[in-house]
DNA sequence: TCCGCATATGTCGCCGCGCGATATATGTTC
DNA sequence: GAACATATATCGCGCGGCGACATATGCGGA
């Protein structure tokens, strides 16, 4: 499972929500770093209620537009929960195996600056 | 960065590390639910090196097997640490975020702005 | 002896999937 | 009426995960 289609779990598991408001909350969620296109959207959508994650939960018309709700299933909250858990996890074996560095605070301010693994060459 | 580029860099922040020795690692760290594929491994490695984050570390022949270690860089370091941060955050959101279920009560407001105190660190 | 498995390196190609671009439509704001 | 936010959905590019394959040594069992 992706951190994009964690992201989308966890905001339907909040509530549920349509489209374009699960783009807004997984921005929010993670503070605005993570800003899902509308491809990325649907793709994991589908893919979600594909997998038993995820149903629609019916439409509205509001102000003339219309909104698609999405919901979490029962085996989708159990996923995002064991999900949750195993990041969770993950992140504390990792800060056991990296140990207390030189700066182990957040150092807030500038923002890491650190180069993309992919782009830089 | 993916989950397992990031697995490779927590291994290699242990300690300098060969490239089956990686893979060993990172299944270990994983609790054996990720299992690196050569392809995989060495495509991050090469990526992870052009991006800076892990250079070559010498080459050791161990029972007429030879060994190529790599080591994470102080660049690296920071960009692990900062991972694990922001994962042990994203973790820790989501968690508060599916804890407060959808119609839960009557309280279905913000959840509770509360900061958690002394997290598990 | 030889077969298979673990150790150890590396390459190649498939394809899943993130994601920007694009299309369509309505309400609001300036 | 131009620009923007809201709201939906599709298409194609390309990065990257990952299995398959190639190659080589040491070891243990049949």
């Amino acid at each position: 499972m992706s951190e994009q289609a964690y992201l989308v779990l966890v905001a339907l598991g909040e509530e549920p929500r349509h489209g374009y408001g699960v783009v807004q909350a997984v921005r929010a969620l993670s503070d605005g770093q993570v800003r899902l296109g509308a491809g990325t959207l649907y793709g994991i959508l589908d893919r979600a209620v594909g997998a038993g994650y995820v149903e629609a939960s019916g439409e509205v018309v509001v102000d003339g537009r219309l909104r698609r709700y999405y919901r979490l299933t029962p085996t989708g909250l159990a996923a995002v929960r064991a999900e949750t858990l195993r990041l969770a996890e993950l992140a504390q074996r990792a800060r056991r195996a990296l140990g207390a560095g030189p700066t182990t605070g957040p150092t807030t301010g500038p923002t890491t600056g650190l180069p993309a693994l992919g782009g830089t060459s």
